[in-house]
DNA sequence: GTCTATAACTCGATAGAC
DNA sequence: GTCTATCGAGTTATAGAC
């Protein structure tokens, strides 16, 4: 089993039992291989950690890429977007919001998470920027939109309403479709 | 030393340095105590944390409860709400949600922080219900009001951005508003 | 690359004197 | 209530054969 097989079972168990009390033997034996591969492959305890931050963010970022590429339309796009997460969220939301927590006091292997929330602010910032509303306050409706998706997800995740989350992000998608008409009044789209 | 001031200090000392890999003997020997002292005081390692996720739930519903009952207007009360939160975030917001992970992943001691979010959406519904709008979903509304507060916490905590997430958190205030407006065209508040 | 074995250490928990 | 001492288990990391 290489490495990539390894990691990618790393995540996955991971994700299911967290990384707080997962010692390198309990994952090993998990997964299907030893101790001694862990190090082989990744080195230190930490260093497979830090793969793991690097293997989530790197996905996330390729499947943020994808969908912008995919959906030009920023409304669909962020309900794409929204059945994407939430349907990942099950199986890693616990261990993105474990390993943020991680980043927030100041482990080294986490500190990739950081970007996650930038670069999700500037996927959003580009794509209300494409919808045309110059006078709405860009940078705060970028940065309001993915607060909602990650408050709701975290929302979702304890309480596991999942429809209770999904009713309340589309009250959001219209009261930002009312903020976009009122703009446009003055200035109306080009496309 | 008795239980309260070791249970205040441990609060403290884990805010700052997380629960992860912090041992009892770490903590005790950082917080002036020993580590027998813990083990009298709180029994096993779990029921220490389970004392530190009771104390910082309650903490939460005497603040909450505080909030509401000294403002009536729910827009005043969400910006003092915030106001706390955020200068409680720098402090205990990492804590907060590392436990947070420990309860989506199942483990006992951080059961009662589910009860965080279904509580704080609980006293948004009743401002709003308050305020007197009947023709808004109110529900979706404290849920994602809630949600909003979550997020920007999260991405405030991450990159240590607060104007900006106040300038979010200000964009979301207007909207709620004009949104009120909007119900209020057919249905004039009360008193 | 994969295995077994183990070194070196830290952990939670307890014992028992004071 | 507080101390020192220690047990037994579990941890990371490494050694060395195949």
């Amino acid at each position: 089993m290489g490495r990539d097989d390894l990691l990618a079972k790393a995540v996955e168990y991971y994700a299911a039992n967290g990384v707080r009390d997962t010692s390198l033997r309990t994952l090993a034996s998990a997964i299907g291989t030893s101790q001694r591969m862990l190090h082989y492959h990744f080195g230190a305890r930490e260093d497979l950690l830090a793969a793991v931050v690097d293997a989530l963010a790197a996905q996330d970022a390729r499947d943020l890429e994808d969908l912008f590429a995919r959906e030009a339309d920023p409304f669909a796009a962020g309900r794409e977007n929204w059945r994407r997460v939430a349907a990942n969220a099950e199986v890693v939301g616990a261990l993105y919001f474990e390993l943020a927590a991680h980043a927030m006091h100041g482990r080294p292997y986490a500190a990739p998470i950081r970007a996650a929330v930038p670069q999700r602010v500037e996927a959003a910032f580009a794509a209300a920027y494409r919808a045309g509303n110059a006078d709405v306050p860009a940078a705060a409706l970028a940065r309001l939109t993915v607060a909602v998706g990650h408050g709701l997800l975290f929302a979702m995740l304890l309480d596991g309403d999942r429809a209770a989350s999904e009713a309340a992000l589309d009250l959001f998608t219209s009261m930002v479709r009312d903020l976009d008409e009122a703009s446009r009044t003055d200035a109306p789209p080009p496309s």
